[in-house]
DNA sequence: CGGACCGTTGAAAGGTGTCAAGTTGCGTGG
DNA sequence: CCACGCAACTTGACACCTTTCAACGGTCCG
């Protein structure tokens, strides 16, 4: 889906994922967020997307027609609900991002993402954790505000410094969760 | 309020301005957004609040506990309605403001503050129009991810370049909306 | 085998940050 | 009423991180 195209639309993804961007006129693109199964699209007022959207490997959705999919939430409290809670989350989400994007290193940025990514287990926050990167260099890099070339530069100061490992371009293993934490919040 | 505090009220904005932000623990600051009358403040999920806010002037609010508040909503599915269309459109504006940090030049992110502020006219594009700002400089370099001497700088260039003029640093005028605009594409 | 795409690496350029100094405006106090 | 101190803003010189430009190797696939 293009910004700017009429909305009759919203999505709950079912298998796979999705880039969300924003474009500049010239060309220059923003990644918003990812999104993986069980997120919903679409679902912002107005008569038209506000951002655009692009399956980043063979994926699913569900589609609702707008219409109907509005009267199912306005007869049904629990559901508003849920969405509320949703874009709450995705609000506050989007404010660590404004952080990142406006306040953090490239090598911050980095270790920021790799820890938002499914892979790392809170209960055992020193143990090595394997991140799957469904996205390519050029995705992460307009995620992070970064370029293409600051992207792999920084992961392989990671794989020096011994922070992380990379079997392949698509998987990635964080070997010192601790450490690469403190490098997400500006400690070092 | 501040980050990470127990979140026991919902706030909703009478009079004055505030500023939203985040801090990473060595103090660089982000500042997610500025509120005006008739915002509300404090509604995420969760016992604790993911961001801090202060009054940049004398402010005054409408101060709700978040359980009745919440009650209240429930109960009430228009009002439940608004805060969800508020919540979106929160979250577009935060979307605009992630393409704005991740991939805009200075002066282009300070070309799109001016055009999100009260004071432009849409009616009438070309008309010049009169910006109130009553957040410091160092207000705005951390809502835009740069910092106050280049804010100065930018405005400096601006007003050479005879697109705006500022009669005070709390007071500024757009003279040509149109050329402001371009810039703020990354037209130009 | 050839070509397209992807990722990595190097060298140089540049925009923004850092550090420092100077100016202005304003409230305070002598 | 004026000197003073302070905070906000501006300006300059320089440093540095990231970008830009370029080249190279690897993989996949026609």
């Amino acid at each position: 889906m293009r910004e700017g195209d009429a909305a009759p639309y919203v999505f709950n993804i079912t298998t796979g994922s999705l880039r969300v961007y924003k474009l500049l006129p010239d060309g220059r693109r923003q990644i918003t967020g990812f999104l993986f199964a069980g997120d919903f699209l679409g679902l912002a007022v107005g008569e038209s997307y506000v951002f655009s959207a692009e399956a980043m490997e063979p994926s699913t959705v569900c589609r609702f027609r707008k219409g109907p999919f509005r009267a199912l939430v306005a007869h049904s409290p629990p559901l508003e609900h849920l969405l509320l809670d949703r874009t709450y989350r995705e609000l506050a989400a989007a404010q660590n991002q404004m952080l990142l994007l406006g306040r953090k290193t490239a090598i911050e940025r980095m270790a920021s993402f790799l820890f938002e990514l499914p892979g790392y287990d809170p209960a055992r926050p020193s143990a090595p954790g394997q991140v799957r990167l469904p996205m390519k260099r050029g995705d992460i890099a307009d995620y992070l505000g970064l370029t293409v070339e600051t992207v792999s530069r920084v992961l392989t100061r990671m794989k020096v410094k011994g922070l992380i490992s990379i079997p392949s371009p698509n998987e990635l293993i964080v070997e010192r969760p601790e450490r690469l934490r403190q490098h997400a919040l500006g400690e070092v």
